[in-house]
DNA sequence: AAAGTGGGCAACCGCGGATGT
DNA sequence: GACATCCGCGGTTGCCCACTT
């Protein structure tokens, strides 16, 4: 494992940048690029090792960057990823356009992690403190889900491969059972394309995959039905003519790969009544994500105007800012929750709903126990997305 | 006014993955 | 396959500054 060759070498500067460097390697990269970042220093006439170069260009040179303090929705954006991410920085500045991921780690280390232990919310695993507290007294052996949170992060378990048959009555939080997590789960599945067929999307999608409502400040209705292997994106029915409106994530066998590696999803059958069969192009790259282009969670949340999602009615868009800022739900009757988030009020979250049309494991929320469920597939769920998004 | 303290931030360090030879 | 190099990431450190005593 090699080392920064230029990390060895003597008489490079360290410590706080001057604006003298700034310019000169502003100048420098704005001419040439960066190109090899060991040979930047050198060319750039600086005192610097590459990589103190590199870090200055991401974290402060680069011209894209937003400065200045991070808005209500940024934070909450962190927030939510960081449920779903853990501490995994890269990929939550990658949803935050402008910020990187130093930025995102201070703030949460200095702030945010301060934020949720006041609000009775355990950051590491973004449960209500009391419920950490009786995990913590609880012996190891009663709650497998639990055992395989990593260090700094909130990784929860999720089912692996449970039969399609298997009744959702029986399905229970501590029955879950699983080797890896569910982030790892997806990241196993979708991160490569080496693997065999056993590890295409579909076994997760179409076996048992189960979502329900997070209340973290967004409002995402979707569905999964394990009939034909799609998730489906349900919009809040707050107008009869959404009432249809879904978009589903046609789980193809084969998602097609481009050439630079990034498995292109398709989704099929988006449809809100006046526009049919529009398709989405799900891509996972650092220009079109799964959450700027189709479930975006924060009204920063760059809204890619090119992106493929047809949006052609003012209307229209209003009401996917509105999904987009709303917890996720299954089912289309998400306003009869309530979406205060979880980190504004603790509170018990209700069950989940279901797309009707998911029968085969429809909970209401009067015969589980939702709030064991709820806690579990939701974070499920926005794995999903993100991962699904950042990792493919 | 000086010393102490804590928070925020920029930068460094060490590691692992990817790639090239 | 072994080794070297580069890149990127996450954890940590240390400086700066505002605030308090």
């Amino acid at each position: 494992m090699g080392r920064h060759s230029c990390c060895y070498k003597q008489k490079l500067r360290k410590g706080l940048w001057s604006p003298e460097e700034d310019e000169k390697l502003l100048n420098y990269i704005t001419k040439h690029g960066h190109g090899c970042w060991s040979s930047v220093p050198k060319l750039a006439g600086l005192q610097r090792c590459g990589k103190s170069c590199r870090l200055r260009w991401i974290n402060y040179l680069r011209p894209d960057l937003k400065r200045g303090a991070f808005s209500q929705q940024e934070e909450n954006m962190i927030i939510e990823l960081h449920a779903v991410l853990g501490n995994r920085w890269s990929q939550i500045a990658a949803q935050l356009p402008g910020r990187t991921d130093n930025e995102i780690k201070n703030l949460w280390n200095s702030c945010l992690k301060k934020k949720l232990r006041q609000r009775g919310i355990d950051p590491n695993t973004h449960k209500p403190l009391s419920e950490v507290e009786n995990d913590k007294d609880m012996p190891p052996s009663t709650d497998k889900s639990n055992q395989k949170a990593s260090v700094g992060s909130n990784e929860v378990s999720l089912v692996d491969q449970l039969p399609k048959s298997m009744p959702s009555e029986r399905y229970h939080p501590l029955e879950v059972s699983t080797s890896c997590s569910t982030q790892e789960l997806f990241l196993d599945r979708f991160g490569t394309t080496s693997h065999d067929n056993t590890c295409r999307p579909s076994d997760v999608v179409g076996s048992y995959f189960s979502f329900q409502h997070l209340n973290y400040g967004t409002n995402m209705p979707l569905s999964a039905n394990p009939n034909n292997a799609s998730l489906s994106f349900i919009p809040q029915s707050t107008s009869s003519e959404l009432n249809n409106s879904t978009i589903t994530l046609q789980s193809n066998t084969n998602p097609s790969i481009s050439s630079d590696g990034v498995q292109n999803w398709e989704a099929g059958s988006f449809s809100n009544g006046n526009n049919t069969n529009k398709n989405i192009q799900l891509q996972s790259s650092t220009n079109t994500n799964f959450l700027d282009n189709t479930w975006g969670v924060a009204e920063s949340m760059k809204v890619n105007k090119d992106s493929q999602v047809p949006l052609q009615a003012e209307q229209e868009d209003l009401k996917w800012s509105e999904y987009l800022n709303t917890p996720f739900i299954l089912g289309n009757t998400a306003q009869n929750q309530t979406s205060q988030s979880i980190y504004s009020e603790v509170k018990p979250e209700t069950g989940f709903i279901t797309d009707e049309s998911c029968t085969n494991w429809h909970h209401s929320q009067q015969q589980t126990p939702a709030f064991q469920l709820s806690d579990i597939y939701s974070k499920d769920l926005q794995r999903f997305s993100v991962t699904f998004g950042q990792t493919l």
